[in-house]
DNA sequence: CTACGAGTTAAAGTGCGCTTCAAGTCAAGC
DNA sequence: GCTTGACTTGAAGCGCACTTTAACTCGTAG
């Protein structure tokens, strides 16, 4: 299990070496040992960096991200907070999986429609926002 | 069709009057006519704002997004524009229900296991990244 | 010994999407 | 005439997630 210096885990994983101070600091990585004042990692810091990212990613603010990672890594689990967050973040995570579809599903539409005007699209939006199909509206968009 | 002042098209859409001459001067919003130096509004706006806040809210950055209401209302569509940046976009989506697809099963497997150690999980969290299901992996989280 | 590259820190800077502020205009009501 | 309240503008401020900067410490190579 090789030691790897900050430089090393940045360049391996992607993510900047100020970015990981950074999640250090924040508290969503913990502080690795020190080799003469330089941090030091073990490859498992790869799992950690990765749940990390994908909660940003997915939308999770940095605290929120701390909170899941500490809750997640069961050392002091605020059980109840944590679930309060996962709960919300669940509901935030369909919204959010909805909204893609419906934009997604707005930009393939209009992409191959040449819609004259934008009205007449923006009652295909509505139909979107409402129903939420690929079905076209009686009224526009040839 | 009455004639709405930016208060009454705050209020009723929910996005705030600073937002409006935000979207305004960013080019999302066509100005509006002036009565005495303030806004008027007709009912269409809320359409376009619609249009707007679907975009903002599924991760289009401003310019983006006006690129896109200005080629969806087809004066002057820059065409080859607006379809380069629909086409990235299509594919910036998928990626991004892709990853609230992963958090959203991460999140309801770790909900109803007691994980004990985050290791286990990261594992877990491997075989979601690779293979992307719901299954779980032959060693961890009961 | 010197120079170099990679690391360290605290603090300041950045870009985005707004919000807030300060100072002013306008129409209506008393 | 005066006040009130909703509006106007440009400019400054904010919160977030980092990045950049400045000044410094190490270990290694020449």
């Amino acid at each position: 299990m090789r030691e790897l210096s900050i430089g090393e885990v940045a360049l391996a994983s992607g993510v900047a070496a100020s970015a990981l101070r950074y999640y250090e600091k924040a508290g969503l990585l913990p502080a690795p040992p020190r080799r003469s004042g330089q941090r030091r990692y073990d490859e498992r810091v790869f799992g950690r960096i990765a749940l990390i990212r994908l909660a940003l990613e997915a939308g999770f603010t940095v605290s929120e991200a701390r909170l899941f990672v500490s809750g997640f890594s069961a050392d002091t689990p605020p059980a109840a907070r944590w679930r309060l967050l996962a709960a919300r973040k669940l509901e935030e995570l369909n919204a959010q999986m909805e909204r893609a579809r419906r934009m997604k599903s707005l930009l393939e539409t209009s992409f191959r429609c040449r819609c004259p005007r934008l009205e007449d699209c923006e009652r295909y939006l509505g139909a979107v926002k409402r129903r939420g199909g690929t079905r076209r509206s009686g009224s526009s968009c040839a």
